[in-house]
DNA sequence: AGCACA
């Protein structure tokens, strides 16, 4: 049955992701569970912890119930760091969206540990504002196709499965393989760029696994060599 | 395996 999948919890708009792999950090892991996932939707927070009872999972808040469900389905096992990620609705609202839904209640914690965290945070996302106003910079100006492109991917069409081999659509003639070699180059795991003489305007471009093919995606959607061309980039079909 | 957010 459907419902096994998503272990009988009813959908909502935060997946509860385990079977992660716990040698990776926290702020990698969080960077790469972004990545991933945004494919699938606006991505309202991601939560991971490293406690004893909680490394290994992870928490990613959807802004829509149907984009979480894309991702259950589509994402079910999908190979992260080498292992075979597992993924379920969570169990409870998450707190950003209780907060934004006017029903959030803060909880009662033990006060001294309190300050101690809260001076960790801090340190913490500055180190994740700096990392992504780095990546903002390399593709800055996509905000509207991005968009165009979550509008597109939230209502209908299935996603396409993950691959390692990205489909390049839109470009400009004038494009050359070179051109796609320094913007795809800069992702980890890059291997190579094909474009067909026959066939303008596409291109595929290979990296070593899916995750890494996915960041690369992740960054570069709507990215425009020219004004009038943001890049479509898709997996290439298996 | 393990469902939190400070």
């Amino acid at each position: 049955m459907v419902a096994m999948l998503s272990g009988d919890i009813p959908p909502n708009q935060t997946i509860y992701i385990n079977n992660l792999n716990e040698k990776v950090k926290k702020e990698e892991l969080k960077r790469s569970l972004y990545a991933l996932f945004s494919q699938y939707g606006r991505i309202l927070d991601v939560v991971t912890l490293k406690t004893p009872k909680l490394r290994g999972q992870a928490w990613v808040v959807f802004a829509e119930v149907p984009a979480a469900s894309n991702a259950v389905r589509q994402m079910q096992r999908f190979p992260f760091y080498d292992k075979p990620m597992r993924i379920q609705y969570a169990k409870t609202k998450s707190d950003c969206v209780a907060k934004a839904d006017g029903t959030y209640v803060p909880r009662e914690k033990k006060k001294k540990q309190e300050e101690k965290a809260a001076e960790k945070k801090r340190r913490f996302e500055e180190a994740q504002q700096s990392a992504s106003a780095a990546n903002t910079q390399t593709n800055g100006g996509l905000s509207a196709s991005q968009a165009s492109r979550q509008g597109k991917t939230s209502s209908q069409e299935p996603t396409a499965a993950p691959n390692n081999i990205l489909f390049i659509q839109n470009l400009p003639h004038e494009t050359t393989s070179m051109m796609l070699q320094i913007l795809f180059q800069q992702y980890p795991g890059f291997s190579e760029v094909r474009m067909i003489e026959a066939k303008p305007g596409i291109a595929f471009v290979e990296f070593a696994d899916d995750v890494q093919a996915s960041i690369a995606m992740q960054a570069l959607q709507g990215f425009k060599i020219t004004p009038q061309n943001p890049m479509v980039i898709t997996y290439a079909k298996k």
